[in-house]
DNA sequence: TGTATACATATTGTATACGATTGACGAGGC
DNA sequence: GCCTCGTCAATCGTATACAATATGTATACA
């Protein structure tokens, strides 16, 4: 069994929240982790406390770690926060970029092409993650970037509750989004600031789309008596 | 010697950090606090964790905790950001507000009066920035609260640095924040979104100049020399 | 005199043991 | 039969001991 360092183990339970492999609301039990990722219960407790610091997980005394809930009143927050905050970020992004983080960006943006290709739902919402989190980073902003670490912790599980692999146009929209990031690039490396404004609030719609469709699909036919007769006369 | 439980610790931190009781860039020792509070390193060091989540803090790997520094770049991205996060509160706060809450803010504005009043820099400073945290927690959108919570924190702390007591105008600034205060919670109690924007701004432009004077004070006379013999005529 | 290295000291990180709190189950009383 | 209270198990919280790491200082050598 391996042996984990405690950054190895931060990195491990953000990456299963957001992957909702653990999901939203479940119970972290101290010893359980503990053993699982082969250390004492004192540091993972303080695992623990920082993630709760990233809104990750919420802690109460006596009552041990949860995995952060997503409520219809998070859901509404978010949809509420999230297009103000990425494009102010966007703004920001433009501004304040370094070479060095483009680089950054170029990288995560192939990872998460690559990832699409291989139809890897899981890893390709991670790599997504990555690369929101590298323009949060070059908006140099620690005060937005508090907000928009915990708008993506929820976006990113949302994404992947809300996937359907199955939907005809999910392909699509996909691609679309590997476009808009390749546009995203572009427009920061060229510090049009207005532009990525307007691609990030694209990006933003395309993605709220999505998962609005998933959560109001079209209406089952209503003349159920009709559709009965067609299937009998199969 | 009073024993500290775990949250009246957490409490005392904060209050000492924004106060500027402990500076920023301090260096936290865990067995000095461990021993100042009167409890073992475990929960302490749980603490600084915590205070690390709230930006407080800042650790780092075998070298302890600091005190959150506020160098040049803070104060640049502050004076950028607050006012967005400011305003977006207020509107939220108008939108959702409770009667309870409301009355908390009540309440936190009579201390902050009462605070003022008593010529109690520091302690004005604190019910102040409660008086905004509530205004914040009304907004009820936890991913701008993490925002706001970290402007807070060096708003509070600036504002205590930044005060003059001996400035001759410095007593009619704060008490034309009081009156800021007031309107502010006639406006969110009325719910009118525009006008409390209005008066948030205008809040944060008293802050805001008041702070301005104190980093770029009126320049000292150019002219030293017939300043010198003024002062020999004596 | 400057620099490098090794040792000493202080501070942080981790494991383990024990105490405290919560929640569940069952016995007894109403 | 239902409610209340007490005991028990499980889990969380804290203290302490020890290990690992970093920093300061002294000494040797160039």
């Amino acid at each position: 069994m391996k042996s984990f360092t405690k950054s190895e183990c931060l990195n491990d339970l953000r990456r299963r929240i957001l992957s909702t492999d653990l999901s939203p609301g479940h119970d972290l039990d101290e010893s359980g982790l503990s053993e699982y990722y082969s250390m004492s219960r004192t540091p993972l407790r303080e695992v623990l406390q920082r993630l709760q610091g990233e809104g990750y997980v919420v802690m109460s005394e006596n009552r041990g770690a949860k995995v952060a809930s997503m409520d219809i009143n998070v859901l509404r927050t978010f949809f509420q926060t999230a297009p103000m905050v990425y494009a102010n970020i966007a703004r920001l992004a433009c501004e304040n970029r370094t070479p060095a983080e483009l680089d950054d960006l170029k990288h995560a943006q192939m990872n998460f092409t690559k990832a699409v290709k291989s139809s890897d739902a899981a890893e390709a919402a991670l790599a997504n993650h990555k690369f929101h989190a590298i323009v949060g980073s070059m908006a140099a902003n620690t005060y937005l970037m508090a907000s928009l670490a915990r708008l993506q912790i929820d976006h990113t599980r949302m994404s992947q509750t809300f996937y359907r692999p199955s939907a005809p146009d999910e392909a699509m929209l996909v691609l679309k989004a590997i476009e808009q990031h390749d546009a995203m690039i572009a427009a920061i490396e060229a510090g049009e600031g207005a532009l990525v404004i307007d691609l990030t609030l694209q990006h933003w719609d395309l993605s709220r789309d999505r998962m609005e469709r998933y959560v109001r699909p079209d209406p089952l036919p209503v003349d159920i008596i009709s559709f009965k007769d067609q299937r009998d006369a199969i």
